[in-house]
DNA sequence: GTCTATAGTCTGATAGAC
DNA sequence: GTCTATCAGACTATAGAC
């Protein structure tokens, strides 16, 4: 017998909207700025009803965070050692961009936490987060040490293309700023992959 | 005569005192996040103290993040339009990485705000930052054309390095989790180095 | 399962003594 | 100028009716 007892549909169905109403609500103004009155505003739901699905507003925050940490490392999870170098890399910052442009709230939750010293999700930081970025810091050495790429340090590399790819979804209202409004995703695309087109190859 | 009165010595010094302290708690906790407790205690104040000096909690804030842009801004400023392009652009990352490992406080203070959609300093995105952003992009596109830098989107170019260097300060815990701890501030100045000077000279 | 009502706590800001 | 005491509102969470 399962140690937590099977959710029925009502149940499933009632915790997607209060999980889809807390994305909303803690990627704009960040686990203390967010209250649960605008959760359960968001949501449809009363307080109470909250409170009856999720024991408290921080199960409802660290449930987003983990729920939504596998989606978020996929792309570089996709990283296929036996594909062609700079293809792959190229195909991660397309991938990790379209994150941004598609998932911009996901983007800033995360966001927020690590900005406060991800106190609900330190441990999985140094854990599978690290787990993983070494596993594909060594396949992306491997790929240097060849010469199928030039010699970069794997570890900033992908730092960088975290850091190029998040600014659009987190800086969001400073880039349209400075941009007048435009939509920045087509030329940010185009200047990505000339920027670590130039980078693998030179 | 002055619309304000000029301020004692002791008035000088106070309202320093809390606005470094605002700075450690706002930066850590963001605006919503940090209390007035927290940033009197701080300073070495009583609570309603602070208030004597500033009137408001979001006195304190807004004081801190127009006091700090002119210095945010400055290495953007100090582009010189009659220097060496490639020096210049890799001087403006190296003073920018200088300042996210200087400054990560006043780093975190701006992508707080910024992350929640600028609530309290909007007004200076479309403004002065726009205004200087557009004026330093006109230099750069002009060393594209004159054939002293490879081509390149001169927007996408300065959004790129805000993103690179203040990622080594907004997202600290993240890195060094991913490092095990070690300073990335050196391996982050040798490959922004490599990365820019690939892109402006292929 | 969902609601209204409310308990208990925290927080920004003020009053008033010294 | 600085403090203690405190107010009024907002907040998380719970109690209990339906």
């Amino acid at each position: 017998m399962p140690a937590t007892p099977p959710l029925t549909r009502i149940q499933i169905k009632n915790r997607q909207v209060i999980l889809e109403a807390g994305l909303e609500v803690f990627s704009q103004h960040g686990f203390r700025g967010a209250t649960l009155d605008q959760i359960a505003s968001q949501a449809g739901l009363s307080k109470p009803n909250l409170l009856y699905y999720f024991p408290s507003k921080e199960a409802i925050h660290v449930a987003l965070l983990s729920s939504l940490l596998d989606t978020w490392l996929a792309p570089l999870q996709a990283l296929d050692d036996h594909g062609d170098p700079v293809a792959e890399i190229l195909d991660y910052v397309r991938r990790k961009l379209a994150l941004s442009r598609d998932f911009p709230r996901e983007s800033r939750l995360f966001a927020n936490e690590v900005l406060q010293g991800a106190p609900r999700i330190g441990g999985a930081l140094g854990g599978d987060l690290k787990t993983l970025v070494d596993a594909k810091a060594a396949v992306i050495r491997g790929w240097g040490a060849a010469g199928r790429i030039a010699p970069v340090d794997p570890y900033h590399l992908i730092f960088s293309i975290w850091a190029l790819t998040q600014h659009y979804a987190d800086f969001d209202v400073q880039v349209r700023a400075v941009l007048g409004g435009e939509d920045p995703f087509p030329g940010a695309e185009a200047y990505l992959e000339q920027l670590f087109r130039r980078l693998l190859t030179a």
